[in-house]
DNA sequence: TCAAAATGTCACCCTATGGTGACATAAACG
DNA sequence: CGTTTATGTCACCATAGGGTGACATTTTGA
């Protein structure tokens, strides 16, 4: 229940952020490549201060790693801290698959 | 990105549900139950009406399901859209975690 | 040196969200 | 029937969060 699980769900609650991991999955961008791909209207049409303050809190959840070079910020997806969450969290309750299932059966059954 | 999945996430963004589906996972819970649990101080000291907000939340994103017997409501744990959440979109990043090691790895090496 | 490009920072706005108290409803029970 | 218990619903409040424009800083390059 540490703080920095609670960065990382807070992080993947917005659709924009999950967007971003996704486009950092196919390569490391800079913050330019980031806004040139948000500001397209099919995309959110989101500006630039608006996707540092996601990047921000990407990075402060750890799903982001920076790396500066020169004037450009190079921008690293970290995926660690997804698989760390899915780990210790939804595996716990995944594991109830079974028995939930029993469960809604029954519920089913008895008709609601 | 359907809207379903985005409800699960927003769910799933805030401690006191995920503490919920916690207790859930134990069992199936009254509301009251629920609220008996949550009516201790070193759980948030949450009131009723806090938490049938909550419950609301999570049966929006069909992460609870409910059976309403007389004048009780039960909740049920359903972890099926967590799985599909964790299978859809999780695993596309995790599946990225070999070469992203391999960029920290160049990362810490050329010194930050 | 000077201008453009890439990023950093700040103040501000609006809405979503978590939380509450008050009241309404519905079922169990004497 | 009247009371208690469990839940539903509503109006309301305070804050966090997403988004913006304006301006400062730092490189790059002519």
């Amino acid at each position: 229940m540490s703080q920095a699980e609670d960065l990382v769900w807070k992080a993947l609650a917005d659709p924009t952020r999950r967007s971003i991991l996704d486009r950092l999955a196919q390569g490391p961008a800079t913050t330019g490549d980031v806004c040139a791909f948000f500001a397209k209207a099919d995309h959110g049409g989101l500006g630039r201060t608006g996707v540092m303050k996601h990047l921000d809190c990407l990075e402060a959840a750890g799903l982001l790693t920076v790396r500066r070079e020169g004037r450009l910020r190079w921008n690293h997806l970290n995926p660690v801290p997804i698989q760390r969450v899915c780990d210790r969290w939804v595996s716990r309750h995944v594991r109830h698959l079974a028995s939930a299932a029993n469960r809604l059966k029954d519920h089913v059954e008895r008709g609601s």
